[in-house]
DNA sequence: GAGCACTGC
């Protein structure tokens, strides 16, 4: 392919295979494969990671924090953890626990780990994911997500119960990951025995070295912190750059899916493109060009991926390649490290993602394209070396790839400060802007979150937790705003409803746009649980049919488009918030059933309801310009908003809202809007508003 | 007047 320039690094060179955990480092896919004959023990000799099972464990002994290298494919999160067991850590009632950002990572590392020991899940080996907790007594290894982790530290803040704390996937920087990080650094100060190790890719290590050492460099010369290399298992990937930037990826894309078509051997494609909108083209026109390929060719079968599919459409990436076809996975970033898709040979990288701003002077968050990283290019490159060597085609030059950053900005850099703050608050440190961050967030970012808890009363003049509110406000497992709403439904006599409305914003994607209904007719349905008073009491409307007449099922949902998976999971979380309103002795209380026999008791109801929304939203206020062009402005910035199409207020007249969220694109977009009185806003918060008007 | 990356408690 002439258009194509192989990387300087590309034939041959080994790239790392990102998620062992799905396949790589498990000894089932080893046995699967030639080494069925072979006794678990020696499978886990067979390991990379094995040869360096001593220098690991004497590291381990020495250094308060040792920090295990990328590499992946050798087995470090199966084996790191069994290996310290074997070696003792865990003895005298103590565990040893292993994090991960994500979910499932954390029930299937520890399913196969359990599997390999030979113990039923929960037993010597277990995990606790929000929901979820698979641990006894007899717990020795604990695989945890790392908000999990964290949830602990504010119950135990020294984490009496672990000897020995592996924070895993650490360079992806999560939210919780990087908190954790500084919150460790602290109880290692105050727990000389307690060991750490972070699991990280090459470019970080150093970072990471640099941060622990600080710990003891007043007074000793030596170091508590150590880096250990190891190496990996996976095929070769064959990196190309294109010789020319390019200008349309998107149809640059579909060019180079036809180039690999017709000119490779056998195997899938994974394509990485931003955004749904970019997906859809490029699984459409591929469709369309397909049907011009000669007739004996082999066939070409493009499928979307992205999280706003439903599972069915999800799952249908996994299923066989038909015979004669080659599948062309069309996906987001979901596909970097979420979802593993076998049979993947090449792989497609148009080099940018999606990613989540927040604006410090407005508040709004801002989902915008940006590059992609070093490490995502890497990652995503990763993916085409699985099965057996493969290829990737980076849809930019080389010197744009050495233009990229090292790694991604990390998530609390660019995140809402305010629940972050007020945990740390709760841990006892008091001065977060003297907390010691791995990267610290943007100080205006910390000084607006401070700001907001002061106004929602969660903050004292100095800066103290309030009592109850800012101490309960802490506790709570959601946003700070909506568990002031939550807190407050036991004045305005609606914690049932409030229960179910704030379960339907936590979760995401509660509507399902299949392509083949048409758009009037999804809106045709959504109508009929829609009314005018807004999105989060029709949110409601949803929740009580989906639990009554809609039964909990899956039918239900698809017969009206909604999403299964997110609103059980809403009922998941509903259960969960109502168990700390009960310990903060709210009351359980549903004003539509005391007043909703009449239709002015209703009304009068979802007006309490309302005001009870605007308690805790009243900083994200806005009022409609009067020119009926349907934007909004901020009442206290004047910040001009949309409302966002998917909302029940689009293109209704509404003069005062509420927002839940605002989305900013190309516009700023208000999402989950509530139509209130503007009087309650100088009723409701008077401190937050006095000085206008 | 027209849009929705991905996690986590």
């Amino acid at each position: 392919m002439a258009f194509w320039k192989p990387g300087t690094v590309a034939p041959g060179s080994t790239v790392d295979r990102d998620n062992e955990k799905e396949a790589g480092e498990s000894i089932m896919a080893v046995a699967n494969q030639s080494y069925r004959y072979l006794s678990i023990q020696q499978q886990r000799e067979r390991l990379p990671i094995f040869k360096s099972r001593k220098e690991l464990l004497y590291l381990v002994e020495k250094y308060q924090t040792v920090i295990v290298v990328g590499q992946t494919g050798c087995g470090k999160t199966t084996q790191l953890p069994q290996y310290l067991e074997e070696a003792g850590w865990a003895e005298e009632g103590r565990k040893i626990a292993c994090t991960q950002p994500r979910r499932v990572a954390a029930t299937t590392v520890a399913g196969r780990v359990a599997e390999e020991i030979g113990c039923n899940l929960g037993d010597k080996v277990g995990y606790t994911i929000r929901f979820e907790d698979v641990t006894s007594q007899n717990t020795r290894i604990k695989y945890m997500t790392d908000g999990m982790l964290f949830r602990e530290t504010l119950i135990d803040p020294l984490l009496m119960d672990y000897s020995v704390i592996m924070i895993d996937e650490a360079h992806e920087r999560s939210l919780y990951t990087d908190i954790l990080l500084g919150v460790l650094k602290k109880i290692q100060k105050k727990r000389p025995d307690l060991r750490l190790i972070i699991s990280s890719a090459t470019l970080d290590a150093e970072e990471f070295q640099d941060f622990f050492n600080t710990n003891t460099s007043k007074d000793k010369f030596k170091d508590t912190c150590s880096i250990i290399s190891l190496e990996g298992r996976m095929y070769p990937v064959d990196i190309l750059y294109t010789v020319e930037p390019v200008n349309d990826y998107v149809e640059k894309t579909i060019q180079t899916v036809f180039d690999i078509h017709t000119k490779e051997p056998e195997g899938d494609v994974l394509v990485f493109m931003t955004g749904r909108e970019e997906i859809d083209k490029v699984v459409n026109e591929i469709s369309e060009r397909a049907s011009t390929l000669p007739r004996n060719a082999l066939g070409i079968t493009p499928l979307p991926i992205y999280a706003g599919l439903s599972t069915e459409e999800q799952a249908q990436i996994f299923e066989p390649t038909q015979e004669g076809f080659r599948k062309v996975i069309v996906a987001t970033n979901i596909a970097e490290a979420s979802i593993t898709i076998d049979g993947v040979v090449y792989v497609i990288d148009c080099g940018f993602v999606k990613l989540r701003a927040y604006n410090p002077k407005t508040g709004m968050e801002s989902l915008t394209v940006a590059p992609i990283s070093k490490a995502s290019a890497k990652q995503r490159a990763g993916r085409a070396g699985r099965l057996k060597p493969g290829k990737t085609f980076r849809l930019y030059t080389e010197q744009s790839f050495m233009e990229l950053r090292d790694s991604s900005v990390p998530e609390i850099q660019r995140s809402n400060l305010a629940p972050v703050i007020l945990q740390l608050k709760a841990l006892g440190i008091d001065n977060v802007l003297r907390f010691n961050f791995l990267t610290p967030p943007p100080v205006e970012m910390m000084i607006r979150s401070l700001e907001l808890l002061y106004s929602l009363n969660a903050l004292d003049n100095v800066g103290r937790l309030t009592i109850p509110l800012g101490v309960q406000l802490a506790e709570f497992p959601v946003d700070p705003l909506l568990g002031k709403v939550l807190l407050a439904s036991a004045e305005f006599h609606c914690s049932e409803e409030i229960l179910s409305i704030a379960a339907m914003l936590t979760v995401q994607n509660v509507y399902v746009q299949p392509n083949r209904v048409p758009k009037d007719v999804l809106t045709d349905e959504r109508r009929k649980f829609w009314v005018e008073e807004g999105d989060h009491m029709s949110l409601l409307n949803i929740y009580n049919a989906f639990t009554t007449r809609g039964k909990l099922s899956g039918k239900w949902c698809h017969e009206h488009y909604f999403n299964f998976k997110a609103l059980s999971r809403a009922v998941s979380i509903r259960g969960q918030l109502k168990k700390y309103l009960a310990r903060f002795n709210i009351p359980l209380e549903s004003c539509l059933q005391r007043h909703g026999k009449t239709a002015t008791g209703r009304v009068e109801a979802t007006r309490q309801i309302r005001r009870c929304i605007t308690s805790g939203y009243f900083s994200q206020a806005a009022k409609a310009d009067v020119d009926g062009s349907g934007r909004f402005r901020t009442i206290r910035d004047n910040v001009v908003l949309n409302v966002h199409p998917s909302s029940v207020l689009f293109s209704r007249n509404a003069k005062y809202v509420v927002f839940h969220e605002v989305i900013e694109t190309n516009q700023a977009y208000m999402r989950d809007i509530t139509v209130i009185e503007p009087e309650w806003l100088s009723e409701l918060a008077p401190h937050f508003y006095e000085y206008k008007k």
